[in-house]
DNA sequence: CTAGGTGCCTGATTGC
DNA sequence: TGCAATCAGGCACCTA
């Protein structure tokens, strides 16, 4: 599941790949992975991409934007000019929902299995409106340890604030998991119930798991179906510390790990290092 | 403010 | 072997 390390994976390969390219012909599969006129962006250069937390934003010529949210299952692959791009370039395949056709011959194509992502056609006001609802994005400089601080005034579990985009914008599941394990903090621990030095020690945590992911161009988890625009893997998967590894051996003290739910959704961490 | 539930989806996994 | 039930979860939306 595409987190901000793998949405800014994605975003710094197209980049420099796709950038300055018009879109020529935008062709819809599935309509509900599409909301808007998809001719108002047939003719336009796309003139940058950003992102917020995880979503991801081409700016396009005529000042409106296409605005994506992979969810769980989506991808974005460029298939290059000249080349076939079947499934097993993770090109088109049964999951192809929408498919860029750019001026230069390249083909963007947005998959998505499970069909919860979703392609918008936005103005720049629009964009603003939907980004007052998100949080401090993790690498944007206003991420500080004032704001994080700030931002756990909140008797629910500290895991479900990590959690909540409108405080912090991008953490997922996997690096949640992760980040409370690094800073041996309870995922049921109240928010507001963290000294000031375990706040801090999570903060830091936060920051360096996510960097890390990103570093090693995010994690392709075994349920997941993140991949890079060019068809491969992360490898952050690999150095997962708690996330998915339930009744193994904790990284730090060797006792098994433990899964409970919480909020819905997976829970790891170990009950010897992080006690509540 | 909070907790809790539902719906959206489909491929993989589990149970019989 | 086949087929049905269960599971995975980001997020909006609903109720209490």
């Amino acid at each position: 599941m595409p987190e901000l390390p793998e949405v800014e994976t994605i975003r710094r390969f197209l980049q420099p790949t796709i950038i300055g390219l018009t879109i020529k012909k935008i062709d819809i599969l599935t309509p509900k992975s599409f909301v808007g006129n998809p001719k108002l962006a047939e003719g336009q250069k796309i003139i940058d991409i950003s992102r917020h937390g995880k979503q991801l934003s081409f700016h396009l010529s005529n000042n409106l934007i296409l605005h994506f949210h992979l969810k769980m299952t989506g991808q974005i692959i460029l298939v290059p000019p000249l080349s076939r791009g079947g499934p097993e370039g993770g090109g088109v395949s049964k999951s192809t929902r929408v498919i860029f056709y750019l001026d230069g011959g390249e083909i963007l194509f947005f998959n998505d299995q499970r069909k919860f992502g979703w392609i918008k056609i936005i103005s720049n006001d629009e964009l603003a409106e939907s980004q007052s609802h998100l949080g401090r994005d993790l690498l944007d400089s206003g991420f500080s340890l004032k704001y994080f601080t700030s931002q756990l005034n909140s008797r629910r579990p500290v895991k479900l604030v990590l959690l909540d985009q409108s405080r912090f914008a991008g953490i997922g599941n996997i690096y949640a998991n992760d980040s409370l394990f690094a800073a041996r903090i309870h995922p049921l621990a109240p928010a507001n119930s963290l000294s000031s030095s375990r706040a801090k020690k999570l903060y830091q945590s936060v920051l360096e798991v996510i960097n890390r992911a990103l570093s090693r161009q995010g994690s392709t988890a075994a349920d997941g179906k993140y991949l890079l625009p060019d068809g491969s893997p992360g490898s952050h998967q690999y150095y997962f510390q708690v996330y998915q590894r339930a009744g193994e051996p904790c990284p730090a003290c060797s006792g098994p790990l433990s899964r409970i739910i919480l909020g819905g959704r997976g829970t790891f961490f170990c009950p010897h290092c992080q006690k509540l």
